[in-house]
DNA sequence: CCCAATAATTGACCGCAGTCATTTTTATAT
DNA sequence: ATATAAAAATGACTGCGGTCAATTATTGGG
């Protein structure tokens, strides 16, 4: 027989991504380590575990949480300049470090459901597909495609970019990111015309 | 003063290489222990370690040589039918398996450099500019984009549609590659017109 | 041929993610 | 109330990736 979730369950949660959190404000995604959220969030290492199947995943939903929270703001774009805007917000946020590009590659796809990522990626496809949309009527985009199918392209174009911007130990970060940045408007103005 | 490579450097990283492939071969990348790696090479623990920064680099290495083996027999497509099969077959290899995902992921820019995954990325490129360039003169592809440049942007669509096609733990894996196959598919076209 | 200087290799050791048998807490049926 | 079955939490333990000071092999100069 199966019973209701219990209220603490979801509290432990909490706790556990309130110290995560606070982890990854202080040392960036790398530094964390379970042991660490489990002492701050007071449980043992097992709980950790038993709500999350991996450090990666948890990792993925307060990457995704995080993600959610800064593109709240996001207005669907009115001209070729505040989409291209909008891109380099998204791609600026994914391309932030080599530990966020391993997470999307995993988790932006069906294995990222329940976990906010799914959600995440949803909100901004569904902001660039109205912006699409809205310059296809004004002529500002000269691809027809559906909007819908144009917006998820132009994501795979934008994490394709993203872990093109990740350099190898030692590289000229700047040089690396340069590049990627301009190739990411590059295949942009290819998709839309 | 800097020496020449001593020529037992490279017997024992072939030795490394050699033992790796068995060992894939055998049981998949995600099975692959560096222990056993070093046992069946006949070396320490450190000289793994000193040949490759880590098993992700290790495994980039093993990946992009059997990749590129695979594509050595790729011909530029010369109609749409052929670069829709070449697209398929780049898909099919790198949606094999979640280990495949995140090592292209991670090595498929320029922390990829010196390990084959760059030559063996810049192969399938390669082609496919052939082939865009071929069906552009031949009217077969709509959009007049730099075929360089849309042949990378080819390369992202089935970046995002290989990890799109990882399903979480206990999935249906065969819809969710057939709903990523499908998307690749419509950003194609969308892309090509 | 011998002797520094450098390159390559070694393996004991460590840190940390992830496991699981056991214990504690909570919900429900009687 | 009390029993009992399911859910949640525990923490000692394990396995494996990665390190590094010490050791051995190679090279090139005198």
């Amino acid at each position: 027989m199966t019973r209701k979730v219990q209220a603490r369950t979801l509290a432990t949660r909490d706790r556990l991504l309130a110290a995560g959190r606070e982890i990854v404000a202080a040392g960036g995604m790398a530094g964390l380590r379970t042991e660490e959220v489990v002492l701050r969030a007071g449980t043992a290492k097992g709980t950790f575990f038993a709500h999350f199947t991996d450090r990666d995943q948890f990792l993925a939903a307060l990457l995704a949480e995080g993600l959610l929270a800064e593109f709240a703001n996001m207005a669907a774009p009115q001209d070729r300049t505040q989409l291209t805007a909008l891109l380099d917000q998204v791609f600026s946020a994914f391309a932030a470090d080599a530990e966020t590009v391993a997470l999307l590659a995993r988790f932006s796809g069906p294995a990222g459901e329940g976990l906010g990522m799914d959600r995440m990626i949803c909100a901004v496809i569904e902001r660039l597909a109205e912006g699409v949309a809205v310059l296809q009527t004004r002529g500002l985009v000269a691809n027809r495609a559906d909007p819908g199918v144009l917006a998820e392209a132009l994501m795979a174009l934008v994490f394709h970019a993203a872990a093109s911007a990740q350099c190898p130990v030692h590289g000229d970060a700047r040089a690396v990111r340069a590049r990627a940045e301009a190739l990411l408007q590059q295949m942009t103005e290819a998709l839309l015309g």
